[in-house]
DNA sequence: ATCGAAATTGCTCATATGAGCAATTAGCTG
DNA sequence: CAGCTAATTGCTCATATGAGCAATTTCGAT
C-alpha cells in the first residue's frame, strides 16, 4: 500500500488534483504516489464515478445529454432538450426559449403549418427566434386568448411574431380563451371563419405549446378570463394546470367539464395524435402539469431546464 | 466547414457534450460533425482553456494546486495549502482547520517543541487534530492570552489540546495578552517561571498561528483587553489586524508602540526568522491582515481558502 | 486454520490522444 | 490583384490510457 494511504478518498482526491490540475500522466502519478499506473487508472475512474472529480459544461447553450436520454427513453418522448441550470428563473427561462427556438429551426422537415398556444414562455421563445428562421411558414392560433388586458404573452403578437420571423404569415383566432355561456361558445365555434381557423390548426405538421399554471400568476387570471376564487376551486378539484386552456388532474383528466365545455380551441387528443408536439416548460411551478404532458402522451418533444427533467426522473 | 457551424461555441459546445456527457472518441465525433479528429481535439482544448469545460475536485479534503504554487511564486513561501471555497465561512473554517492539522501531522520532522498562539482559528485546529498526530510534541504558548472571560478559543485550553492529542504536554504562558502598565509587563516578563517559557517558545522549532482582525469581533476585544473604542483607534491609525497581539499596519509595521511595548510575548521578528512557520487563516475579514503576513515574511507555510488565495493573488 | 468466493491487481495489446511540423488557407496591406 | 504574414489544418509518430483477462489477494464462513 502507498505511503499515503491513511483514507482512500483522500489517495482519490490527490490523485485527481495531480493528475487534472497539475496534468501530470497515470504513470508519473503512480510514481509519486508509489502507485501502479493501472491502479492510477482505476482511481481516477472511481473519482468521476463517485463525482469527486466533476466535469461540466457551463455555457448558456449547453445541454444535458444524459437528462434527455433518460427522459426520452422513461416517457417515450421522440426528443427531449434540457438546458443547464441557472442562477435564476429568469435565465433558466430564457435558456429552455432559446433551446426552443433552436429545436424550431432544425425541425426537419420544415413544418408548411405551425399550430401554436400561447403565454409568457412561448413569448420568450418568439423572442428567441431569428430572422430567416424558416421560409413561409403559416403560423396558427390554436386556442383562444384575444388579450383582454394588455400584457405581454398575448396570444395574436405571439403568433404574429413566430410568423414574420418566417417570412410567413400568421391565422388568428379571433375569440376568447373562455365564454361566459356555452350558447356562445358554440355559436362562435359554428362561425365560419372560427371553424375555418380550428380546421387549419387540427391539421397543422407540428404544434408548438406550454402549459399553465394552476394559480393566481395563471395567464388567465392575468387576463381575466379567470378570477383567483375560480383557480382555488380547480385547485380543490385536484387540478395541476391547464394545456390549451384545459384545466387537468395529475392523471391527465379534464376536472370542470362544464368549464371546459366553454373552453374554445383544439383538444387535448388532437395533441396526442400529433406528429410533432413540442412541449415547452420551465420553472418549479409547472413540474406538476409538466408530468401530466409527459406522462399523458401530449408531446413528443419537450424542451426543458435541468431542474424540471431531474424533478420527473425522481419519481419512481 | 462543418453543416452545425452556426457559432463556434456552439460547436465547442456540442463537441463537449459529445466528448464528456456521451463518452464518444474524437475520431467518433469527428465522423458525427464532419470534423477532422485533430480539429475536435483543439475544439475540446478550447473548452478547456475558454471555462466552457470545467473540471473540479468537490470534497472537503481537496486542495487547489495551481493556488497554491502561484502564492509559492509570488511571495517566496516554502509551502501554500489552498482549500476550495464552501458554501459558508463556518465551513471554510473547517476545512481550513483540517487542512493545517493535515499539515502539522505531516510535518517533517516532526517538531519537538511547538509554538502556538491562540484564537478561534486556532481552536479549530487543534479539533481537527487527530489523537496521535505525533509523539511526544512539547507544545509552548508564545504570546499572552489567559481567558478573562469564558469563551472557546482561550490560549490555555487549547495549547493543552493540542499537547494531548500528541502524548505531548503543554507550557504555558500564565499571562494577560496586554498590560495596563509597562511596569506590570517588565514585572511579568521578568519573573523566572514567565522568561523560561518565552525562551522556549523562542527556541521551538515550528510555530502554528493565526491572526486578529481589527474590529469588534477580535479576540482582544471579546476578552476584555482592548474595548470597541480601543481597536477604532487602532484601525484609525492605519491597523489592518493584528499577529501575536501586535497591531500592524499594511507594510508590517507597528501602528501603536506604547501599546506594543505593554503587550506580553514573542515579537514578529522572531516569526520572520523562524525555520517553520505555519500561518493559518480564513475568512473575508482577515484578508488585509493575512496579504500583510505573507509580504512581511512572517511565515514559511499559509494555510488558507480558496477566497483569501484569490484576494492575496489579485493584486498587482 | 482452511477453503471458496469475491475483490483487486498487474499485464498485454489495442485504441485514443497530443506534440511538433509542414502544408494550406485566410486576412490584410499596398 | 498580388504578396506576405498569421492562423489553421491534417499528419506522423510517440505517448497515454483503457478493456479484458489471468493471477493474486482479501474476506467471510465453517
Amino acid at each position: 500500500m502507498s505511503r499515503l494511504a491513511a483514507d482512500k478518498d483522500l489517495l482519490i482526491v490527490r490523485v485527481a488534483e495531480l493528475y487534472y490540475e497539475e496534468g501530470k500522466t497515470q504513470d508519473e502519478i503512480g510514481a509519486l504516489l508509489d502507485l501502479s499506473r493501472f491502479k492510477v487508472g482505476r482511481l481516477l475512474s472511481q473519482a468521476r464515478a463517485d463525482g469527486i472529480v466533476r466535469i461540466e459544461i457551463v455555457h448558456p447553450r449547453a445541454r444535458r445529454l444524459g437528462l434527455e436520454r433518460q427522459l426520452r427513453d422513461r416517457f417515450g418522448l421522440h426528443e427531449a432538450v434540457v438546458v443547464p441550470a441557472s442562477n435564476s428563473a429568469d435565465e433558466d427561462l430564457k435558456r429552455v426559449a432559446q433551446a426552443a427556438a433552436d429545436q424550431l429551426t432544425m425541425l426537419r422537415p420544415v413544418p408548411r403549418t405551425l399550430a401554436v398556444s400561447w403565454g409568457r414562455t412561448l413569448t420568450a421563445v418568439a423572442s428567441s427566434l431569428e430572422d430567416g428562421w424558416a421560409r413561409g411558414v403559416t403560423v396558427v392560433q390554436m386556442n383562444g386568448g384575444v388579450s383582454v388586458n394588455r400584457r405581454p404573452g398575448g396570444a395574436a403578437p405571439l403568433a404574429a411574431a413566430i410568423a414574420k420571423r418566417a417570412a410567413g404569415h400568421a391565422v388568428l383566432l379571433p375569440s376568447p380563451a373562455i365564454l361566459d355561456r356555452l350558447e356562445t361558445k358554440r355559436a362562435i365555434e359554428s362561425d365560419r371563419t372560427i371553424a375555418g381557423v380550428l380546421d387549419q390548426a387540427a391539421k397543422a405538421d407540428a404544434y408548438l405549446f406550454t402549459a399553465g399554471v394552476c394559480d393566481e400568476s395563471s395567464a388567465h387570471v392575468e387576463n381575466g378570463y379567470l378570477s383567483a376564487g375560480d383557480v382555488d376551486e380547480l385547485t380543490r378539484r385536484g387540478a395541476v394546470g391547464d394545456v390549451l386552456g384545459r384545466y387537468v388532474d395529475a392523471d391527465g383528466n379534464i376536472v370542470d367539464p362544464e368549464l371546459d365545455s366553454r373552453t374554445l380551441g383544439l383538444g387535448l387528443d388532437q395533441l396526442r395524435a400529433a406528429k410533432v408536439a413540442i412541449f415547452v416548460t420551465a420553472g418549479q411551478a409547472k413540474h406538476d402539469i409538466a408530468r401530466t404532458v409527459v406522462r399523458g402522451g401530449l408531446c413528443t418533444t419537450m424542451v426543458t431546464d435541468e431542474d424540471t427533467a431531474r424533478a420527473l426522473l425522481e419519481e419512481v
